[in-house]
DNA sequence: GGACATTAGTTTCATTTGAAACCATCTGCA
DNA sequence: TGCAGATGGTTTCAAATGAAACTAATGTCC
């Protein structure tokens, strides 16, 4: 059921400019934005739905939340870490690492061993009990993902991997330059 | 540094069945989890940069947040809506739904009528001041979209679409069936 | 050697969020 | 009628979040 006439016509600036037709998000016919075609809303409502299925997979199970557990996952690849470098590497700020970092301690996932050479470090290790219940999660997540991508072929998902790569570059362009606030590390 | 011999090999059940040995997330060396490769990682870092980004650009403009946009194109695109409806077409749940209109409305950017015939129910409909906004904010945001997909070709476009499509498919299977509770809508 | 800016990480506070409890209305149905 | 559910939507309360202020240790430059 449209709008009959939609009330959105040519009104605003900024001409398409022939080259490339925004090919999802827009009705072509009346230039009305379709939420369920626009990228970023389609993004977003993937996403939500995946990561909340992952994160009650190991909530219930191991009372983690998802930084806590993105937090694990850095661990378990690259090994102890500074919280700088989880930050870094998750896309999380300091703060929420700082606040799952220490949950994990709390709950001795996790144990924190201070820098002698610079004493305001301090580098995060997997205990022996973190790294039991990283083991326990990483298959959990994997299956998940292995569901996710059930059907797609070899060849589909290497091209999903590249567009993903390409758009992550891309939204590097959307958080950077325009509006100059928070910058990304 | 990884953990030498991988602590993680076949020690879970469902064998990865021949056929397709997944394609991201897992270095298939050790077998470890590699989470910028992981894809519902990698889903959540580019949703979360992208809508953040455009965030910014109608919060600071018109004081709305996400939700609240989010309503407001549901109204662009399909007219009138009860809460419900918004509901289903949102992927959010009824409390952010009514949290946004209550705002909406004290903004006078929707306005809400009770449905005589079912005093339950009430439709929202924008204010012409909300269509207003409406039409301002919908060329920032296709812009946004815009420039996420600059450099990719009309083919590669309707490719993301669809791979996109298939994974929002898939995902459904992943809220669904295994852990029984929320149920989708 | 000592003020000044930096960096690492934490705390505070106000806001947002989500789950569960809650009203109000409506729908069977006995 | 009248009462046991459903349903649409809102409120409550506790926990999660984010921005900005803060502590502590390091660097820097005179």
């Amino acid at each position: 059921m449209k709008p009959s006439a939609s009330p959105l016509d040519a009104s605003t600036a900024e001409e398409p400019d022939g080259d490339r037709e925004t090919c999802s998000g827009t009705d072509p016919e009346t230039g009305v934005l379709v939420l369920d075609r626009f990228l970023p809303y389609r993004l977003s409502v993937l996403s939500n739905t995946v990561s909340r299925s992952i994160a009650r997979l190991y909530a219930d199970r191991f009372g983690i939340t998802i930084p806590e557990w993105r937090v694990l996952a850095i661990l378990g690849d690259s090994g102890p870490r500074t919280s700088a470098e989880i930050c870094g590497r998750t896309a999380m700020d300091k703060v929420q690492v700082s606040r799952a970092i220490q949950r994990l301690m709390s709950a001795r996932l996790v144990s924190r061993r201070t820098d002698p050479a610079d004493r305001r470090r301090a580098t995060i290790a997997m205990t022996a009990k973190g790294a039991a219940v990283y083991r326990e999660v990483v298959p959990l997540a994997l299956s998940r993902e292995a569901i996710l991508l059930d059907g797609f072929t070899a060849e589909e998902c290497r091209l999903l991997d590249r567009l993903l790569d390409r758009l992550a570059d891309r939204a590097g362009a959307l958080a950077g330059p325009d509006d100059g606030a928070g910058g990304g590390a």
